[in-house]
DNA sequence: CTGATTTCTTGAACTACATTAAGTTTTTTT
DNA sequence: AAAAAAACTTAATGTAGTTCAAGAAATCAG
């Protein structure tokens, strides 16, 4: 499973032996439980982490005190709150870990040495932004078309089965509506 | 005018004098009147803009067969199907001009090429894709979080004189609301 | 300058989804 | 296994934003 990271790099960008033999300095592990936080909003975010094995989120708390799930990075995805990296500005989201949780990371500093000594690395992260942006164009685009109602279905259909890895109430803020809501569409297939 | 994509270029990743004349062969260059249209739902996506001067934005036509606007981009900025660009399979949206626009663009095998050939553009585009995602993770935020009519004020705020540009049933669309209610909202200023 | 087209406004009826609140089921902790 | 906490359901009422329709204003082409 530690392995899963440098697949990923050779699969998508080989940079060679010697450049991937410079991740082993800077590559940090951690183990989350279930809750666990690893980046608080308001926060300065200093890590890019990649999900080896379970998943995490990213949300915030709303104005009405209720939590609003962004995003959901599983294995092999990577996430972090890039504009705090990028400006070193507060975070505006929260990163959690939503069942038990293996990443790797990269501290930000790190992450840009090791991309001017290994520039063979600029083109694994390439691939994975400009990738990463074309599904956000999609997701983009199923915001505005979709209603509540068949974002609902559309994930079923893509994601089947991750609908059970996740309380429903994060799924629902997710597809951005309320957990009330998804109750009633589920009671209305039945 | 024609040297900003260059200058843009070494401003963020400086890849040398020598990587910028690779440019001259496969850089193109097109005039475009207002509404022109450039790629067209369906179309398989073959190009990369860089808009010089003007204003791009990307729509489709919804099930009731008003447009609805994705993303502007304005000078300095990329604008593209990338899904398409990277699957090969049809763009999920067209891209027009809104005004008279100049854009450069490069060709999608010509682009794959240069990065092989010139591996220091790597950076430039790891960058410009890095930002573009941070960029919309921040959207998809307020997405969830603003009302429309907070929305219409944030994009004021922060593109100010920007809605002079467009016509507003566009931007009503890229809010994600009704030309008519933009309308309203104007009027509860007054 | 003029007619044609495109864009903007206003009003009335409507709907997808939110809110509140209370009860039920499931999961976690001890 | 019991108690506590977290997650899910159901129903009644409320509202932000839509839809439809028709007229007014602005812009464009000849």
């Amino acid at each position: 499973m530690y392995g899963a990271l440098k697949t990923h790099i050779t699969r998508l960008a080989d940079p060679g032996a010697d450049a991937i033999a410079l991740l082993d300095p800077i590559l940090e592990y951690r183990q989350l439980k279930k809750k666990e936080v690893l980046l608080k909003e308001g926060d300065t975010c200093r890590y890019y982490w990649f999900v080896l094995d379970g998943c995490l989120r990213s949300y915030f708390v709303n104005d009405k005190g209720a939590e609003q799930t962004l995003q959901f990075a599983i294995e092999q995805w990577w996430l972090s709150d890039f504009m705090s990296l990028q400006t070193k500005n507060p975070a505006s989201f929260s990163v959690q870990a939503v069942e038990k949780t293996t990443v790797a990371m990269i501290e930000r500093s790190a992450y840009e040495s090791l991309l001017v000594k290994a520039p063979a690395f600029e083109r694994y992260f390439r691939i994975v932004f400009q990738k990463a942006y074309a599904a956000s164009q999609l997701r983009v685009k199923y915001l505005y078309t979709l209603s509540g109602e068949e974002r609902y279905h559309h994930f079923n259909k893509n994601f089947p089965g991750f609908v059970q890895r996740v309380p429903q109430y994060m799924l629902a803020s997710y597809l951005g509506f309320t957990p009330e809501f998804l109750s009633r569409i589920r009671a209305r297939q039945l």
